[in-house]
DNA sequence: AAAATTCTTGCAAGCGATTTCAAGTTGTGC
DNA sequence: GCACAACTTGAAATCGCTTGCAAGAATTTT
């Protein structure tokens, strides 16, 4: 290992005492003759110091740093999350490790616990493999500030959250609206609280409009993946459905693969309606039709609630909502006529 | 701040002394009375004692991590890199620390000197927008051991690459045999040697096959995303080309977009080729003819030199080159006959 | 010119862990 | 009953840095 120059070598060579350097290195220095201070500094540059991270951290007891753990950022909707929580983050100057639980709920907890153990800060959390008890439990055993996304509304703890129930109002309104009548959905089986949400919304909207949803659509349970959304494909064709919510982006995405490939043309043939809108969605064709988050704005939002929590960790509960959005693209028409 | 419990307390709760504690507790207790072990062990789980990484480092003097930039993780490339670099790093019990630089410079060097500032054992980096040379510099001057993707074979330092050379050649092969003449190649100026590269071996195929590749090729300079390869569409379809070569996916898939709104049909009216491989590939219309990078085996090869590396600085240079793959898929056919 | 200020600077005590070295206990063999 | 080995355990130094407190030097006040 190369010797890493310490403070006290450089107080050595800078003939003055270590209190004296570490002073002026943190800024303290007004106290100090100019020549001593230059001395100092310029030393620093020529020897190389570095302060240790550690030492420092040690007695300032405090990382300024949070951890991410995705469940997948090969899912541009996360990799504009971290985005949104780099920039903040950087504003606060706290340093952002950011995980991706590859769809693995042992590599998630995994990271979650090392993250812990290494003194973080907080923790800014949007699994889905995982339980999400399991990590309340863990964090909460330490005691540990953090933040969940796609959580339900009404559990405790500082939220950011769109409100998933009205994305699902608007999804139906607007197939609804376009003259569709038979669904399917396409959802994991194992979705997370607000997705199933999105569904709850998709139907309150039927029951609204004086509609049954149970006669109306067809559930098809995939994975939140392309490849989840291309399988699903065989399954939505052989409904009688005129119209397909795909509970998020990539899934639609998958799934156009997987239509055209049974030789439908979207959206003459049936029409496709994706949540989340990441800039892929502009990329394919026809452009889809989606629910637009604000999913960097909630990156940066999280990161500014936890650390408000981290400075004063008595603060009551924190929950901001943000506003979705209908887009309107391509992928949507009135059904086909069937013969 | 939630208080957090030290060994300190622990062992005055266990009535033993820290250093028992401490022994235990890292697998050292074999010289203890099981009694005693047990006593410790149970007293943690119910104190929540979690050791203070700090304190523990400092002494150590180890971090056990290392650091990784990528230029925009919202390329499903990096994303794969990064999967890849996860995957080694944890079975070495090093955490991976990751940023993406969002194609801005300054974010990368600021990410760059946090990380060192934090001790980070080594570093990952495969930057675009901010110049080896600084980085190098910065590297170099901290004397942390780095790995550089990305960059020319000539170089010193680890390397882990491709033979982007060959690539080239393959794509250049390709469409000559499908009887291409005229090409159009999109890359951004800021290009870094690995990119370049793939021009070269493209000419260089040209060269070899006795042809003149300067009346041959336009090139058109355009950002590696989606959005550039929209913005070249225009450009691409003024010159007589029948083919065009994309140096990477991202930006293939944007050119997609684009020549399909100026109402041409690939691979019909143009052949497109792109470079790099990622998932999305097939899942575009038509899917996309590529050369193939084995990513996620590159971030664990990366990952794997990097620990040798920090292990014993003194190895020599440690280089890795990993094959690529034509795939042919449907963006490719015979060029259309001018009339 | 002595006293009071103001400047500069350093001593030494930690932060929370690991680890060397040694000490106290108990057990064993003769 | 005693020396010695085998077990258990703890005291104290140390990692590199920050910081409260104090002291010596220089400057100003009276």
């Amino acid at each position: 290992m190369a010797h890493k120059v310490t403070i006290k070598e450089l107080a050595t060579a800078a003939g003055v005492s270590v209190t004296t350097v570490s002073q002026i290195l943190n800024g303290k220095s007004n106290r100090f003759s100019s020549e001593t201070i230059e001395r100092v500094h310029q030393l620093q540059d020529q020897l190389n110091y570095v302060p240790n991270f550690n030492a420092r951290n040690l007695i300032l007891n405090e990382a300024k740093s949070i951890g991410v753990v995705v469940p997948n950022i090969g899912n541009p909707f996360f990799s504009s999350f971290i985005n949104g929580i780099q920039r903040v983050s950087r504003e606060f100057e706290y340093l952002p490790f950011n995980f991706s639980g590859a769809n693995d709920s042992s590599l998630e907890e995994y990271y979650v616990e090392q993250l812990i153990g290494r003194g973080t800060n907080g923790l800014i959390i949007a699994s889905s493999s995982i339980t999400k008890n399991t990590i309340d439990k863990i964090l909460k055993k330490n005691q540990i500030p953090y933040l969940l996304m796609d959580q339900n509304p009404l559990s405790d703890g500082d939220q950011v959250r769109t409100n998933d129930r009205v994305g699902g109002h608007l999804v139906a309104q607007y197939l609804l609206s376009m003259g569709h009548k038979k669904f399917s959905v396409v959802v994991p089986n194992d979705a997370t609280d607000n997705i199933k949400l999105r569904i709850t919304g998709f139907k309150e909207e039927l029951v609204t409009q004086g509609l049954d949803p149970s006669s109306m659509i067809n559930t098809v349970y995939s994975p939140l993946t392309k490849r989840g959304g291309f399988d699903a494909a065989i399954t939505v064709v052989q409904s009688d459905a005129t119209a397909v919510f795909a509970v998020n982006d990539e899934l639609a995405i998958g799934l156009y693969r997987g239509l055209k490939k049974l030789g439908l043309k979207i959206p003459a043939d049936i029409s496709v309606m994706g949540y989340d809108g990441i800039d892929l969605d502009t990329f394919v064709e026809p452009e889809l039709s989606t629910i637009q988050q604000p999913i960097a704005r909630m990156g940066e939002l999280a990161t500014q609630l936890l650390i408000n929590r981290i400075n004063d960790p008595t603060i009551s509960q924190q929950v901001v909502e943000l506003p979705v959005r209908l887009i309107k693209r391509s992928s949507v028409s009135t059904p086909k006529i069937k013969n």
